[in-house]
DNA sequence: CTTGACTCTGTAGTATGGTACGGAGTTTAG
DNA sequence: CTAAACTCCGTACCATACTACAGAGTCAAG
């Protein structure tokens, strides 16, 4: 168990340290404890944590959806049937999106192979049947 | 090729008006024909094509990203190497989000199950080796 | 030929997700 | 014991992506 200062924290997941304190002020992140100093304390694990809400943004994520997801892990003892649910739902959510992906990459891939052979490509088809 | 006006495709495709208008600035649509009276005069292929923008800003693209995305096919007759090369490069973003998501929807599966044989979960499993 | 729904342009306002100070106190390497 | 680097809090500012008028003109059903 490692400490750090929010500095050292900022380097290794590759947050700013004004969005460490954005996301706690967001419930994104617990409060950690602070030295005498009023320093933020942290160990290791709100390294993976900032990784983890920053790669769910890139993949379409609002703020308020990450942190209903990080929130599963926390409430289950409370509420299992909810939690159970609400995970469900996020799974056929996922699922939604990987199945958007993979029509966006056959139609990327036909662009490619369209192109190489010098055809010309009628219509996009990265407009084909892409409507969730 | 029926006509319409922007109020019907604004309902066919679930986009707002106003959105619309606010794309065609942005560059994301091209600028439509316009009636006498300067009303704008769709067809049907911009519902398709805004359903697309819907579908891939909730995969995570800024319109920036989108912009490009749609763009790859008015640039294949000029720049042909140029085009795959990108095309190619989007290739791997999209896969490398598939990637992502699918370890979420493991994770998601995992506390699933954790939770209804009641298990108590130590560590949230989202946060297992989600970095990019 | 009216009347209610629709559209036009332009500009201003909003929500989300940060980002950037300022001024003060803290830590740590030398 | 300094001096440079770090951190604190609060507030203000920023970019992106809309969203909402206002005031004027257009369309189409009856």
């Amino acid at each position: 168990m490692k400490a750090m200062k929010i500095g050292e924290v900022a380097r290794l997941s590759k947050v700013g340290i004004e969005t460490i304190r954005y996301y706690e002020r967001q419930g994104l992140l617990a409060e950690p404890k602070r030295r005498p100093s009023g320093y933020r304390q942290y160990d290791e694990s709100v390294v993976s944590r900032l990784q983890f809400i920053r790669r769910a943004k890139e993949l379409g994520f609002t703020l308020a959806e990450i942190k209903e997801l990080v929130g599963l892990w926390y409430d289950t003892e409370t509420r299992c049937e909810h939690v159970r649910e609400r995970a469900e739902r996020k799974v056929e959510d996922i699922e939604a999106k990987i199945r958007s992906l993979q029509k966006m990459k056959r139609s990327l891939k036909k662009l490619i192979t369209g192109c190489q052979a010098n055809d010309s490509i009628g219509d996009c088809p990265l407009m084909e049947g892409i409507d969730s």
